[in-house]
DNA sequence: TGTATTTTATTTGTCGACAAGAAAAACACA
DNA sequence: TGTGTTTTTCTTGTCGACAAATAAAATACA
């Protein structure tokens, strides 16, 4: 009875080998700490995290099923790439799903969702005040994540996440190195949004998700013509 | 030399246990052979397919991702159930990717892949002047599907692939047992759309598309509406 | 030196076995 | 007979090992 764990750490729960490789992965792709093209290795995690290929392999295959990384049969997997010369088709859908969400949530949201939604606004708020870019990419995603989740469409919460998590990787990108004017615009619009939600008011909600889309294209277009030999580097 | 399989049938090739599995159970998924409910055995599947369990898990892990099947943990895994108390999420999410990927394939399809929707309009129709209720649900998927694909957004169109799999197990379950009358009329409006298309006429395919997707949403809510104890059913 | 072929090495895909967790069954006790 | 506890059973999650497939290295040959 007392001498339980003698002299190990390896204590670990049953299921959640899985979900914590899953997780610690998707964040280092999405944060860019594995870039595009890294090769992903089952023994070395295996290694890594003290456990057998096989939960590893699982958790590989989940990423695999989001298109966060791509397998080769029977030879190397590695991090997916981002497919520049596509990226119109990307900015298309991202500015349907912030327009489609922010219209639901206006139309369904419940009194606590809007809490959530305030705290991600907040937390963006200050990310942007202190200058920190890797938390502001972050918590304006899950910003929007938690407007769709208001929205309660399943359907369109999974495809604007898929969205919004490729868009962390395409920031990451730029607020990189120059800690760009990652501009207070942003958190004004991200209130208007906000107010427009609260007072059900669909069609400016609609409106106003389109317009901060469209900005936030805009930017990164104007980023990515600035630097074009950056897709030659990926 | 001479005495390759000398006594075995069970030569298979080494990546495709996997996507045998998957492919299969994804049909009879679809197709309600296995219903909304179905336990799934890992083991028995092993023996079915004469394989380990392992890459009966993999194909398992990947219907899971897709939202196919269920897994509790420790516990069972089963096939997922219909949510009709929110099919009206379902309804919003089709009708909308309808008008964007029919719109889509107007500004952007080339030549050839006229000739796979056609081929695909060509198969419903066929399957509707004889009557073949599983060859209608399916072809219709696939000539929709196609249409997606000359859009050329994969993130629309993958979103639109998971709408169109869950639409063909809701309308299996009525056109199950009565031979209804999946109309003439959606053949008509199928040769519409391809019309527009081919024409790139965007706003015409948008409302077309529009309409289609309207008609099916109203029959089946129609036949929702007619039977309304079948969600205690399952 | 350059090319074709064989050998080695590395990595993935699959297997059988075992242990943990939860449900079902058996049991004890009132 | 009814309720709480223990035992059994069944399924899943994890492991270590082996075999197939491919890439890389080494060798043979011109």
């Amino acid at each position: 009875m007392t001498d339980i764990d003698t002299n190990s750490i390896p204590e670990r729960k049953r299921g959640s080998g899985v979900k914590m490789v899953y997780d610690l992965l998707r964040d280092e792709i999405l944060d860019l700490v594995l870039p595009p093209g890294s090769p992903i290795d089952e023994v070395q995690l295996a290694e890594r995290f003290k456990m057998s290929r096989t939960p590893i392999r699982e958790a590989l295959v989940r990423l695999a099923g989001e298109g966060l990384i791509e397998t080769l049969p029977n030879r190397s997997t590695m991090v997916s790439n981002i497919d520049f010369l596509n990226l119109n088709t990307f900015f298309d859908a991202l500015v349907l799903m912030y327009r489609v969400t922010t219209r639901l949530a206006a139309r369904n949201y419940r009194p606590e969702d809007l809490a959530i939604i305030r705290g991600f606004h907040e937390d963006y708020a200050a990310a942007v005040q202190t200058r920190d870019a890797l938390r502001m990419i972050s918590t304006n995603a899950a910003f929007h994540a938690a407007i769709a989740d208001a929205g309660r469409n399943p359907y369109f919460t999974s495809l604007f996440r898929r969205l919004l998590d490729e868009g962390r990787r395409i920031l990451r990108l730029y607020y990189r190195s120059y800690d760009e004017h990652f501009p207070q615009r942003f958190v004004d619009e991200h209130a208007e949004i906000l107010a427009a939600i609260e007072a059900r008011d669909i069609e400016a909600a609609d409106r106003l998700g389109k317009a901060h889309a469209e900005q936030i294209v805009a930017q990164v277009q104007k980023l990515f013509s600035r630097d074009v030999g950056i897709d030659i580097a990926l």
